[in-house]
DNA sequence: GTCTGCGATTGATGAACATCAATCGAGACG
DNA sequence: CGTCTCGATTGATGTTCATCAATCGCAGAC
């Protein structure tokens, strides 16, 4: 692990305020694992041996059913991944690859499950990421059920425009057909759906995507202040 | 609260474990009523001031978004519902409403978080009911994503009915028009999708529904055996 | 520079699904 | 016993989206 790295790690939400003691024991059990692009580092339906954390790097969490698969996450640096399958030890749902080189803290599945049973904090922790990943999914069915597919786009545009500090561009970090796959459509009708932004507030140059006028955006994507707007 | 079903809410996975001393905390800070069918008991966007169980009755969460709205989930009795907002102190990203007369425990969401904070057991019994939840949410989300309306209704038809019991038969508990909607679909389309499954091992008369066929309806719905065998 | 490979785009077509309208059928009620 | 109501069904039609095929554009190889 390079300096600076592990108090990045013991900074996150699900390690911040457990005990100093039992932290140690996490970190000394876990190893730093280097990853090549392209690479599964599990697939639907293992056991997870591991809970993942994403030091460096880009990973895709997909799910895959009778020949045709889906993108469901795409998982940034720092990060921790696949915490449902690790508590209940049953096996993974979906399958993880990287995009990029990547470096991942590997933390063995049953020692996490035995210091979050002495080390309250880190339950806590460990119970309110669930809570919060499980609204996430929340607001992605509901997306994926009541909006169509430019809808989709043009919400998924002014969430990231947010978060990327609202200055009215968005820069796309994944690829267009991975993005695609998130949204839960196909490149070439993500395509056509930026061409349908085309006419309502956006402007788009490759990875760049600019919002001319949010309030034609908003008209059109039609956002809900509770699912879209809050974190 | 009538006799016998104090016992059996304690009985519950979520409060099994927990100490003796702080359920009757739970309890005694609680209430229990009665609402009559089709009455909203919260709406999206609310601040969650109870964790709700649903003691008798039927009680239908859904969400709405621009007009449109889709049915997330058909709680039945015995079961907790909207935990998450609780335990994040959230606001619902569910609406709910009673399907038939019910009688639902409220359990005032401080309290929760505070027991919750005192008594690992309860914790631990929240993370992982949280994390079922979660695993949910993924096989619907993937379901969604994935596979078309036949096949998803041929597929929880499977489901439900290893669930009661396995005889080939299967009940539909809820109206039609509700079970399209679970399904992300439109009643008439679910017609049709009867229909289609009527080519593939299955007969419907009314609410009943027999597989006559299973190993036809398992090569048309094509089920996963991890996401759709396993709990 | 040119070639080459791959992702993005565009157009044409077809499948899946929604919508609209009409009818059917079973339970509620006078 | 009829009729009224409402959900389920069926048919006709339109929209959304996927698929197939071709082209474009750009980055890396040589």
């Amino acid at each position: 692990m390079r300096p600076g790295e592990k108090p990045e790690i013991a900074r996150l939400p699900l390690f911040r305020e457990m005990q100093e003691e039992q932290r140690e024991r996490i970190f000394s059990g876990s190893f730093l694992q280097v990853f090549p692009p392209q690479l599964t580092l599990f697939e639907l339906g293992q056991h997870p041996d591991f809970l993942h954390v994403l030091i460096d790097g880009v990973v895709e969490l997909y799910a895959t059913s009778a020949g045709r698969d889906t993108t469901m996450r795409i998982v940034e640096p720092v990060t921790s991944f696949i915490l449902a399958a690790v508590v209940t030890d049953m096996p993974y749902l979906m399958s993880a690859r990287t995009l990029t080189s990547s470096r991942v803290l590997l933390v063995p599945a049953a020692l996490v499950r035995e210091v979050v049973k002495q080390d309250c904090a880190l339950m806590q922790a460990t119970m309110r990421e669930l809570a919060l990943a499980y609204r996430d999914l929340v607001r992605a069915l509901t997306d994926m059920k009541l909006r169509q597919s430019a809808e989709r786009l043009g919400n998924l545009l002014l969430t990231q425009e947010r978060r990327q500090g609202g200055g009215g561009k968005v820069q796309l970090r994944a690829e267009k057909r991975l993005l695609a796959s998130l949204l839960g459509m196909t490149p070439e009708n993500l395509s056509r759906a930026f061409g349908v932004l085309g006419g309502h507030g956006l402007e788009i140059d490759g990875a760049q995507v600019t919002i001319t006028d949010r309030a034609a955006l908003e008209t059109f994507s039609r956002p809900d202040p509770v699912r879209d707007d809050a974190g």
